[in-house]
RNA sequence: GGAGAUGUGGCCGAGUGGUCGAAGGCAGCACCUUGCUAAGGUGUCGUACGGUCUGACCGUACCGAGAGUUCGAAUCUCUCCAUCUCCGCCA
């Protein structure tokens, strides 16, 4: 959400972020519905002004002036109530346009449609290059006896897997590696309910457009969220915290489900694109400061890099253009991990920044050094997540006869073994 | 799932229809004091929005959230949420 007096004050960065962005959203109407509340409330505010100073003088009115001064006083509140139902119309009708207006892009980030257009800025690790027919990782699974796809479909719903045996381990082994990692950066480690209630979803910005995306669970009005990211955020909501409490630093460990509504057919085969995963996910709230936000942005891709350079894999990291960004923010980067069957790079981590735009709808503020107060700054990014990296580990560290050579990073969490072969 | 209690400013806590944006205390901040001194005194001390002669000014709203009663609500009513206690169930 951006202030509404920077919209009025900005109106043409504001409309060419819709544009760039790719958004179908007016700002002329937001301004028109501003200026049509704002004159409202100018009226509001003068009848309680009167109502206020009126009903004052009612106790100290002589028992034969007060029926006069009551009958007064009820045409005032009458006046007020009938202003009511256009206010809150109207204030309603802004918040809901509110929440869609996208953040301002970052002067550097690259202008584009889609994720065509997004730019590789770094690539690292080598390609591998097998002496035998490499297998993929569905093969893999299947030969070592890793997971179960077929049944398990039928028991809970379309792009269910089964994790066995080893794989189970593996995919803890990722997990505990990444939030050592974390936890020796000076992140705060917190697992995190996949629960959540709307106003959590609406102050990351998952709702109100991406509600299609998200599972509802109508007995108890709550929904399942897709990132660890939801709670950590709203958790300092309504807060005002001192500047010297920041930056707060979370590594969020949770399970994470994702509806996947419209993408049909595409990945349906594997672990790529499942409905249920596990995730650790860096959240960083910090001062509200460009600079700031740019360093914790590098920070934060700079453990994506360490970990996916950890587990040995050929990578590559994208700036994400305009039109791929989403809405609420300022400049994002995915990290891709190589997977040798598709013969291309399959996004693994997501790196945000979205400056106030989460802050302002959670309303989570500071007091600086001078006693102003100034909305947080938020971040965040992938740690790991599985099973998705999994099918990259599996197909790059492969052997003929289906092992697995494991990363050096993992070995210390798999009991020290440098294979696994089901 | 059943029964009950509670929810006031950073914290503690008063307040049961008007004089309450809210006593008092603690913490914080500024200044003063330096023979009551690991202390004392004075002042200051929420947020948002609107207005403005842009003044440390004026107004409006906010006492868990929302709705209602009333000329007037922190105070009365309803709904919701959270916390605590007891019973039930349970990994």
């Amino acid at each position: 959400m951006l202030d509404i007096k920077f919209i009025r004050d900005n109106t043409d960065l504001v409309k060419k972020a819709v544009e760039l962005k790719n958004l179908s959203l007016s700002i002329d109407d937001l301004l028109k519905i501003d200026n049509d509340l704002l004159e409202k409330k100018r009226i509001q505010q003068a009848l309680q002004e009167k109502r206020n100073a009126h009903s004052k003088k009612i106790p100290k009115a002589s028992a034969e002036e007060r029926p006069a001064l009551i009958e007064e006083g009820r045409k005032i509140g009458q006046d007020l109530d009938a202003l009511k139902p256009e206010v809150s119309s109207l204030e309603e009708q802004l918040k809901e346009m509110l929440y869609r207006v996208p953040n301002i892009p970052a002067e550097d980030a690259p202008v584009g449609k889609d994720e065509n257009d997004n730019v590789e800025i770094e690539k690292g690790g080598e390609l591998p290059n097998f002496s035998f027919k490499p297998r993929d990782h569905v093969e893999i699974l299947e030969l070592n006896n890793w997971a179960e796809f077929e049944k398990i479909g039928k028991v809970c719903g379309s792009r269910s897997y089964s994790l066995r045996n080893e794989m189970v381990l593996l995919e803890m082994a990722t997990h505990r590696m990444a939030l050592e990692k974390l936890k020796a950066k000076g992140f705060n480690l917190v697992s995190t309910p996949a629960l959540a209630r709307e106003h959590a979803l609406v102050g990351t910005g998952h709702f109100p457009e991406g509600r299609d995306q998200v599972y509802y669970l109508p007995e108890d009005d709550l929904y399942l969220s897709g990132t660890a990211e939801v709670q950590p955020n709203s958790l300092h909501g309504g807060d005002i915290r001192k500047e010297e409490d920041l930056p707060i630093l979370y590594a969020g460990f949770s399970p994470c489900f994702r509806r996947e509504a419209g993408s049909y057919g595409r990945d349906v085969r594997g672990l790529i694109r499942v409905h249920q995963f596990m995730k650790v996910e860096q959240y960083v709230i910090c001062k509200n400061d460009p600079e700031e936000s740019r360093k914790w942005h590098q920070a934060l891709l700079e453990t994506s890099l360490e970990i996916v350079k950890d587990l040995e894999l050929p990578y590559r990291v994208v700036e994400c253009c305009t039109g791929d960004m989403g809405t609420g923010k300022v400049k994002m980067f995915d990290v891709e991990c190589w997977v040798p069957s598709e013969e291309k790079y399959r996004e693994t981590h997501s790196c945000s920044a979205l400056h106030e735009w989460q802050a302002r709808r959670t309303n989570t503020r500071y007091r600086d050094k001078e006693g102003q107060v100034h909305h947080v700054h938020t971040l965040n990014n992938t740690a790991i997540a599985t099973p998705r990296i999994l099918v990259s580990i599996l197909e790059n560290h492969q052997n003929e006869d289906g092992s697995i050579n494991l990363p050096k990073a993992l070995r210390p969490f798999m009991g020290g073994l440098e294979k696994i072969k089901g």
